[in-house]
DNA sequence: TAATTAGTTCGTAAATGTACGAACAGTATA
DNA sequence: TATACTGTTCGTACATTTACGAACTAATTA
């Protein structure tokens, strides 16, 4: 058991979580993109994105590790789509938030 | 006129500077403070939160230059209050975001 | 087996974020 | 005028983020 005293309660550090992964406009437009349409390749976005795939990869890896995403390798493409239960989690305490 | 061309929409934009203000949790801490009671001394989110007295005047200014908040001096103290008209749009571009 | 396709990971550079204490600035009080 | 009180800004250190191209991996096709 740690001595450490907690800082932030949970609702305030998951709520900066998903802020975070929404704080780029890349990682924006992706999950726009992704929930406009549920579900689309690494190739597809990495067309229209003005960054590089390995940039690209990374911004991915940002949204898969808050858990909005989840990705999927349908070879030879990779098939990313929203994290439905993380997505409408995320609705609720933003909106929560916002009162 | 410039010859750059934009690599974002305004929106995206708006939600990741909005968001980019809520990404960390001793400012969703001070949001939640604010919104609770519309207004707050600089001194008493200082007693409650473990940051030093210069982190948080950072962490302020964070949130004033996302328009979130706004300072008024009342000597000798500083007076901290919700922007209730940007808190208004950040509510709707992140509904409106999550559909 | 060699080549191709699709993405990821690595290495690296530059910028930004977070944290602290020290020094400072403005107002009020002794 | 000196002191105290409240916060901000400065200087600094360290960590994280963002970006790119190069190198790599895995699966398919020639």
């Amino acid at each position: 058991m740690s001595t450490e005293t907690k800082k932030y309660t949970d609702k305030q550090e998951l709520i900066a979580k998903f802020s975070n992964a929404l704080g780029h406009p890349v990682r924006v437009a992706i999950l726009q993109q992704l929930s406009k349409q549920s579900c689309c390749f690494h190739g597809d976005m990495a067309e229209v994105l003005p960054i590089a795939n390995s940039t690209l990869s990374q911004h991915l890896k940002v949204l898969r590790e808050a858990g909005l995403i989840q990705g999927e390798i349908d070879p030879p493409k990779t098939k990313y789509c929203i994290n439905k239960d993380n997505w409408h989690l995320a609705k609720g305490v933003m909106i929560g938030f916002f009162d």
